[in-house]
DNA sequence: GTAAGACCTACCGTTGACGTCAGGGTCAAG
DNA sequence: CTTGACCCTGACGTCAACGGTAGGTCTTAC
């Protein structure tokens, strides 16, 4: 699969594929004249990639998960990592959760002004 | 109160409230010699913007809800931001969610290749 | 064999929330 | 009236994840 119809089955865009690649996430063959050429599961690793860029997680953290991902073992050092990953994630979502709740305060403290 | 003790007091950066005060968040008055002062309530205005940036919101949106937070009444067009906003962050919820739920499947995944 | 796409490398530009530095003024104490 | 801590205004630097552009190459259908 070339460059293209990855990014467009995988929603992202061309220049972030190639970025990816420049951060050691992927590492497609090239065809003869050059060209990039990604197997059937990049699609779902990039989706996967996405999740994680989506939680906050850096290039540098993901390409670090990357040899747990593929062989589903972790050393010492990555579960130390997954571990505070996770809780700094949990730590966002309670400020993620605490803004909400003062936006719905502020919303309803008007509604209430209207009422 | 001056800059350097609001900074202590709310844990932010002397730069930090010099650039609040540029993106309008701030408005403190002056010393004839030319200082910010600042009333009291402006630890507790620099937490909420803490909070605020922390779950995404740019300095704009941040400047635009000033009114509503000061007068405790709402327009339309804030409402409407209000909303979007926390439609917004419910959905950051959900995918920091779902990247959590992956990390933790990863290391699942390894602990029972462990076992 | 040629033309249209799709692809290549290399490089500069963008955005947001500050960090940091230079060069100088202010304030309270002694 | 000087010292030391604190403050001032620019203005440039940073970092991440790409966006965009220039100038050229590959692939594929006709």
């Amino acid at each position: 699969m070339r460059i293209g119809e990855v990014a467009r089955r995988s929603g992202v865009s061309v220049r972030a594929l190639r970025y990816y690649e420049e951060q050691g996430l992927l590492t497609p063959g090239r065809s003869p004249g050059g060209q990039r050429e990604y197997p059937e599961d990049a699609v779902d690793r990039v989706r996967f990639f996405q999740q994680l860029y989506a939680a906050g997680l850096p290039s540098r953290r993901i390409a670090e998960l990357l040899p747990c991902i593929d062989t589903g073992t972790t050393t010492v050092e990555q579960r130390a990592m997954l571990d505070a990953e996770r809780e700094r994630i949990r730590k966002q979502i309670d400020g993620y959760t605490a803004a909400l709740a003062r936006l719905d305060e502020l919303v309803e403290a008007a509604a209430a002004r209207r009422a």
